[in-house]
DNA sequence: CACAGCTCCTGGCAGC
DNA sequence: TGCTGCCAGGAGCTGT
């Protein structure tokens, strides 16, 4: 699943491979992929225009053909591919549902569980208009990020995967974060004290910065846009761990659920009473 | 406002 | 061996 480290890799792969070519053509063979507007609508106008700028917002990978913005969201097993020409056999594969021709390079867009959608937008606002802070931007501080745990009485887990007010944590990376910080994730957000807050701010920088450093994590399916896999899934402290030992202090690695999603933490080093 | 539950989708796995 | 059925999970949605 890729979340904001896997996204920022294969944004910067795109741009590498793509950025100043020209598209001619696209070719979507499941519709359903395109959420906005309809599948007839992206292969018409597309084609022609030149890729000019590439960039991530959270999650969602945005490509700017002017006067176009093609936003992508590969939610759970969406893969971008880079390839210097046509390659058959992924257009043999029933899971790749559409494709963009550039004047070089073709990329394929593949997604095994079909979650991911593409929009095409004339308004950036319209594909990101919804999205919180940027967890690597100047603009996310300790005292921002206090500001959002403080005005929300919700557990912490479930309020840092609302990418409405952080945008780009997923499962994996909540879960690493708060286990850097030794904070439990169903600990209440507004009860967490300032110095608490300026862990999960540097625990959440350092976390994806290293992530991003590694190439991503891949537990099975996430694969750079040139098939590479990232490396990170050596170095997780708790995500995918339960029954293994903490890195820190050796007690098993416990599994839970936290707003419905399966969450690792280690019992003693973030236990859920706050310290006095 | 918070949150549980449902939907989408399919590979992988447990159970028989 | 092969079948059935259940689960994961990001995000949007409805209902409480």
């Amino acid at each position: 699943m890729p979340e904001l480290p896997e996204v920022e890799r294969i944004a910067r792969g795109l741009e590498q491979a793509l950025l100043g070519q020209c598209l001619k053509g696209v070719t979507v063979r499941w519709p359903g992929v395109v959420a906005r507007p309809e599948a007839k609508a992206l292969e018409e106008r597309l084609p022609g225009h030149r890729l000019e700028e590439v960039r991530r917002r959270g999650k969602m990978i945005l490509l700017r053909f002017p006067p176009w913005w093609l936003a992508i969201h590969l939610r759970m097993t969406g893969q971008l591919q880079v390839r210097p020409g046509r390659d058959p056999s992924l257009e043999a594969d029933r899971h790749v549902h559409l494709w963009f021709d550039f004047d070089h390079t073709i990329l394929y867009y593949r997604d095994m569980r079909k979650f991911g959608r593409l929009w095409l937008v004339s308004d950036l606002a319209e594909a990101t208009g919804q999205l919180g802070l940027e967890p690597l931007s100047p603009e996310f501080t300790p005292s921002a990020l206090a500001r959002i745990l403080k005005t929300h009485r919700r557990q912490v887990k479930p309020l840092l995967l609302d990418q409405r007010l952080i945008a780009g944590l997923g499962n994996i990376y909540v879960d690493e974060s708060l286990w850097r910080a030794q904070l439990h994730p169903l600990r209440l957000a507004h009860t967490l004290r300032d110095e608490e807050i300026s862990r999960l701010h540097g625990a959440i920088q350092h976390v994806l910065l290293q992530a991003i450093d590694h190439g991503g994590t891949t537990l099975r399916d996430y694969r750079d846009a040139h098939d590479e896999k990232g490396r990170h899934q050596e170095a997780l402290a708790v995500y995918g761990r339960a029954g293994l030992p903490c890195p820190r202090c050796g007690a098993p690695i416990v599994y839970i659920r936290a707003g419905g999603r399966g969450t690792h933490l280690c019992p003693i080093c973030q236990p859920l009473a706050p310290p006095k």
